[in-house]
DNA sequence: TGAGCATACCTCGGCGCCGATGTATTTTCC
DNA sequence: GGAAAATACATCGGCGCCGAGGTATGCTCA
């Protein structure tokens, strides 16, 4: 996942290490902080495939920063991530969270609106956390209110992000419509 | 994680690597599934550090089973994850599910509700996943269709479980107060 | 009877994550 | 003038995750 939020951050500008760090920190930290230990072995690992181009430029305030530049074959591999994402950034909610704000880099409103079918799709088919046997277990089912509280919360964002995901298909479809009626 | 899963799970009941493959894929896989070659290991690194116990029975159905069973030390290890669990546990809703899943364990209703009200104060805390400089953006500051859909989401799931979260504690000092009471 | 499937367990190599540690520069503040 | 803090980058060892592959048992059905 770390992969790809750099180079979503990167499509929008070129940033260095540093800078990086603290958009990645606000975009995931609080849930998970990153590592140093991490952010940079990413980055070589990037720069080594040819992802992500880096020049080293004086440190305005500090150490001589490594600028780092998506290229263009980071831009299309960042384009063919949020096309065809994979199965654990649907149904993860902190891989989908990034997931969505990179999203608008994908110019087709129906790709975009794809995308969306798709969590649209995993939410829409019944899963519980909790079975007997075969047969999920709903809150009314469970005397343990700590269970119960993960299904009620559960439901409560699924309702939600249902509701949101219907919106703003239709608003892409509709886009998507007018952009096809104007060629 | 899923050392604490597996420790969560036997407390309630012996089981078989098996029978807790499908427990927890129940539990965590429709976010992620749970490879065979994640599980078996860690059920070898618990029984190493003997947190678990592990004898072997004819199979029922196929393939002789490897029945594991919670050992006091491993119950203790339990039970001192649900009371102080790491911060990962409060911030991230996966983990946060997983311990919710076993907080029935610890039998003090004090205990239980001092582990909810790190949650409290963690999602008390103001933040935002995007930020201009140091001011946190909210959705009416985006642009963006998909981050905001990423805020509103966020903001709708918090609500919910504040709400659960303040219910959830009242019942459990109530229940505490009554049993002091008692005494 | 034997092919195929579900059950059940295990190992190994590759790779990524993380904490610890190190280095260097610049700013701040006493 | 010097200590401390913030900025900025990097490496390394340990360890856990994962996919691929392997072994074995017992049930079902043709």
């Amino acid at each position: 996942m770390l992969d790809f939020v750099i180079l979503g951050f990167l499509y929008d500008s070129r940033l260095h290490g540093w800078e990086l760090r603290t958009r990645i920190s606000a975009l995931t930290g609080h849930v998970r902080p990153v590592a140093d230990g991490t952010l940079y072995p990413a980055i070589k690992r990037l720069v080594d495939a040819t992802l992500v181009l880096k020049n080293i430029e004086a440190g305005s305030i500090a150490a001589p920063r490594h600028m780092l530049e998506l290229s263009p074959v980071g831009e299309s591999r960042l384009l063919r991530m949020l096309r065809e994402p994979e199965e654990v950034y649907i149904t993860d909610e902190n891989h989908w969270f990034c997931l969505l704000a990179f999203l608008r880099h994908l110019e087709d409103p129906a790709a975009q609106a794809a995308v969306l079918k798709r969590r649209l799709k995993f939410l829409s088919t019944p899963a519980s956390f909790f079975y007997d046997g075969d047969k999920p277990l709903s809150a009314e089912d469970l005397d343990d209110p700590f269970r119960r509280g993960v299904l009620e919360i559960a439901r409560a964002t699924s309702r939600t992000e249902l509701q949101w995901l219907k919106k703003t298909i239709g608003e892409l479809e509709d886009k998507g419509g007018r952009a096809a009626v104007r060629n």
